[in-house]
DNA sequence: ACCTGAACACCGTTCAAGT
DNA sequence: ACCTGAACACCGTTCAAGT
């Protein structure tokens, strides 16, 4: 999150740097408005340097929404080992959560394009994420595979209706509120 | 559907010829796939012919995702219509079915890029499905918002969570049976 | 080893000019 | 009125050359 003009890149980590700028832009612009030529301008650097730390463009984006999945992971294994009274609900209001303060973001780790060129990396760090997530809904309560599925369709399908503006609210109506009494409905 | 050779566009209907072609590449190649320039090849017409028609690539996508909505409210209407013994079930099933196979456009109609520059047009053609399935929901069943939110993000989740190939199925196991089964666990 | 400058093959878009 | 040809300002990507 810094944004320093006394810059090391000239000889120090410019893959990271570049990683953070395209985190900002990311969230900033979305997806189609974070170019390569635009992310080297704003760290400082040729548009061909990238390249020496990222095979392309596509390369980019997968290390990105690897990072995103490794935060919602993350996110999740918080509340889930924070024992919540219904572990089931405070994990699906966590789920909703994250993709509205990270839009963008969660996007892109659910981005038709990037998995459609199949890149390890990021199909590993999702089974990961959905793993964490799997083990402990199963563990904590007995849903069987349908009912788990069906919670995480819901959880998903609420989270990007409300990232597209899909679901109107109501005068003077709480988003959270609102989540937590759609989760709520079994 | 027709691939005419003996095209009529050099002073006939090149817009409707350009819709055509443009689904079907969409639903080919995707949203990144679908150039202008490529698009204007296909239908053997110059670079520019395309701009007489359509302000921009954006009001393409937009006249491709409303044609999507007004497709999408058809098949809902149809089942709503065939009075089946369980309404609720069968449009959900319906939703997701018409997601599996419309794929691209499915994606298009709720590009958050085409959301974003806030074409009235695209708005009006998904408040018209989205008006027409709450219409179906709410008069044959006495289910309130909540549950009929609830209902809507199930079944578009799990038409993501399938389209995104993030729901991995057993061996032998049928994709529709799936669908029903998830609609089902209320 | 890491970065730059210049180039290549593309885009979307505009605009004068053709019919 | 509708379409073309050529141009403009961009892209992502490559590659020789610099340090």
């Amino acid at each position: 999150m810094s944004t320093s003009l006394n810059s090391p890149y000239h000889h120090g980590n410019l893959r990271q740097a570049l990683l953070e700028a395209a985190l900002i832009i990311l969230e900033k612009e979305g997806e189609a408005g974070l170019g390569l030529r635009d992310l080297a301008r704003a760290v400082g650097v040729s548009a061909a340097a990238p390249y020496r730390h990222f095979d392309s463009r596509a390369a980019l984006l997968e290390a990105l929404a690897v990072t995103g999945f490794q935060r919602f992971s993350a996110a999740m294994e918080a509340v889930a080992s924070s024992n919540p009274a219904d572990p089931m609900a405070a994990m699906g209001k966590t789920y909703v959560l994250f993709a509205l303060s990270n839009a963008n973001l969660f996007r892109l780790m659910f981005s038709p394009q990037l998995k459609k060129d199949g890149r390890p990396g990021l199909r590993m760090a999702a089974d990961a994420a959905f793993d964490t997530l799997r083990h402990v809904v199963g563990g904590d309560m007995k849903t069987g595979r349908i009912k788990a599925l069906a919670a995480w369709a819901k959880v998903h399908g609420l989270s990007i209706l409300l990232l597209d503006g899909q679901i109107a609210l109501r005068a003077g109506e709480d988003t959270e509120a609102l989540i937590a009494e759609i989760i709520g409905s079994l």
